[in-house]
DNA sequence: TTGACATATTCCCATATAGGAATATAATAT
DNA sequence: ATATTATATTCCTATATGGGAATATGTCAA
């Protein structure tokens, strides 16, 4: 009975943002101003009921706003609602930020220095040692 | 006949990181060292079989790499592959964090305090003005 | 009213899960 | 050789998609 497929998509941000053509809204509501759905139809040549739908998972988890305008639909981004994601993958900045300005990332423990190369393991490759 | 469900979580990073576990399993391989299938089944608590997938998916995209070491494989992440999601994401950080201290970013307090009502819309305030 | 316009929703469907159980493969130990 | 350990893979299934097409809802204008 308990059958667990894929997390939902409105489930949480993380699963918002997976889909590439929610990720393009979302750029083009980084300007911080109000677009209307057939605005963001025209910019990235979707059809209407799929940017409708992908509206709908965003504001489900909260990204967006909606206000209403005349006839239309104003969306809005509620930038806040992202910033688990930057938490979280913003402690594995150090893996790749060595040399990033001292102000804001000050010498963040020099442990990433082993990162030589990046390799890609393929069943080649794959007993390569590290 | 086009028929295009959900993007692959094979597909790119945005994707393999949707699934709580595969975040799970990134923190544990956070500290940089390799682990082994085993430990990770011990420490998250998870059936192996699962370790095992979630492991091939990361691997699939690159974010993890793995090593032979005895009868055991080792797995090791690869941070870097992390960055993507980190760039994408920090062009939205401008609005969490305005008071952004030049030097280091403690005055990030200040901000976090006025996330006060996070409000999700339901259909009474939805159209309510910003 | 009617009609045009803007957006949302419903229906159908092919596909990709993620979990569980069982099994397969691989390496080591006895 | 067999047994044990470690990991991977296969099979199954319930579910959640995302796209397309059609339709419904809602708003304004004449």
């Amino acid at each position: 009975m308990f059958a667990m497929p894929r997390a939902a998509t409105t489930t949480d941000v993380f699963n918002a943002i997976a889909e590439p053509r929610r990720r393009e809204i979302i750029g083009v509501l980084g300007d911080g101003k109000a677009h209307a759905v057939g605005e963001l139809v025209h910019r990235l040549h979707m059809p209407q009921p799929a940017v409708s739908k992908h509206l709908g998972v965003l504001r489900k988890v909260g990204i967006v706003s909606r206000r209403r305008h005349g006839q239309r639909r104003l969306y809005r981004l509620n930038a806040e609602e992202l910033r688990p994601v930057h938490d979280w993958v913003k402690a594995y900045q150090r893996f790749w930020a060595h040399q990033l300005d001292r102000i804001k990332e000050r010498a963040e423990r020099k442990a990433a220095e082993r990162l030589d190369s990046k390799r890609r393991q393929d069943k080649d490759e794959e007993e390569k040692p590290w």
